[in-house]
DNA sequence: CGTACCGTTGAGGTGAGTCAAAGTAAGTGG
DNA sequence: CCACTTACTTTGACTCACCTCAACGGTACG
């Protein structure tokens, strides 16, 4: 959102009126963000801190979408589509978040035709719906589809430790990892001890530690990124 | 597509340039109407028959992610994301289709603000991603599974026969089943049996005849939508 | 009447779920 | 700073749904 409005070639008034109508929020750890079912009332922009976009479906069970970060926008879906929402965003660590409201984004639209292309084209991209496809391959070990998942928060946010070794975020309980790959915590938990043992990747606290790259994600046929 | 050109109020001039720009299409059972990994040429319509959309994954793995059926369209998440195909469209049955190219939709799209947000709307509710999800629930059985694919299949078209059992037409094989929910043929045709020795769904053919659907539903929390 | 594909059935193996219990970390309050 | 509580993680033993493999029955079509 606020790339777009940098690259836009916007009003100063309509850049003003966004200043002024968007609203800015702090959310503590295990707080929700937006519930399901519930009708949107805009767009949210991630300043800080993650969010995880989860499914309660029948009998409770918790299904993980999506890993939301910094500088991320949320709520496009139920915006655009005038749906209730369909997951429910519930904050993993502290956040700053911003809201645009509906009324807002719709006259934005409405005058830069550019930015409906902006969110025509961010809606299509939305990886969101595949990677949670593919966290869950069919036939595919819970060991194979943790590895995807290390590989999909790596491109959010690749780094290198002193050791040159890659060092991922992972700001997610192992009840949550297990609700996106549909599996259960005791079965993470066997998964990264594997892992471990093999000396492929060690898990710490919220970080996960991969001294060769290669090694992992050559095991589940994908590139290293970097 | 057509049915927002019926609303819009578009110029007869516009209506014309569609005409003759669309190139509409034949396709026999079996053959590709696009393929994973291809740059997308445009918008695609179906006028009848069936098609599924599936990913062929690592090492050979099809998964089935929706089915296509009359009226619908395909093909815009590419199209505006501007990214290859992410799956590969294959008939089911013979299929009549209709294709807008890619410079065509752009330019109605700049010519016709309305149809960007009737294009914003479609990406935003496009069950297809949601449905995937929910047929490959995880800890919920084949069986279930399947009655959830029967469920979205009936939305598609809802019908009686003459004993005012409800009969819901699966243009799919098997294999394409198995392939949609993330499991086996043979596991298929096992939750087949078990249904018709419970006398909740007899499939024949490609049709699937439920004399109870309030049975049949309940079974699986979902509501008869009938 | 063969060939080819699809569908069904049976037997056997296994990855991951379930349950239960112990271990660890993170707060909370005196 | 130390008990105490609470929540998260790990481990082990057991079980089961579904995969795998292999064989057989149907149906369509040249």
């Amino acid at each position: 959102m606020h790339e777009y409005i940098c690259e836009s070639g916007m009003e100063a008034l309509d850049v003003e009126l966004i200043e002024k109508s968007r609203v800015t929020q702090i959310y503590g750890r295990g707080d929700k963000i937006f519930c399901q079912d519930e009708m949107s009332g805009g767009l949210y922009c991630i300043r800080s801190g993650s969010i995880l976009l989860c499914h309660i479906g029948a009998m409770g069970l918790k299904t993980g979408l999506r890993v939301v970060g910094a500088c991320e926008i949320m709520g496009y879906r139920s915006l655009f589509g005038e749906d209730p929402h369909v997951a429910t965003a519930q904050a993993l660590t502290t956040c700053h978040t911003c809201f645009y409201p509906k009324k807002l984004m719709q006259s934005l639209i409405d005058t830069y035709p550019k930015l409906a292309h902006y969110f025509l084209r961010a809606l299509a991209r939305d990886r969101g719906p595949r990677d949670a496809l593919l966290l869950r391959a069919p036939y595919t070990p819970v060991r194979t589809r943790l590895i995807y998942l290390l590989h999909i928060m790596q491109d959010h946010n690749p780094s290198r430790n002193s050791n040159r070794e890659l060092v991922i975020h992972l700001p997610l309980l192992r009840r949550d990892i297990a609700s996106m790959l549909g599996a259960r915590p005791e079965s993470i938990a066997r998964a990264i001890k594997e892992l471990k043992q093999d000396g492929i990747a060690v898990f710490r606290g919220h970080n996960v530690t991969v001294p060769e790259p290669e090694k992992l994600y050559q095991e589940a046929n994908l590139e290293a990124s970097d």
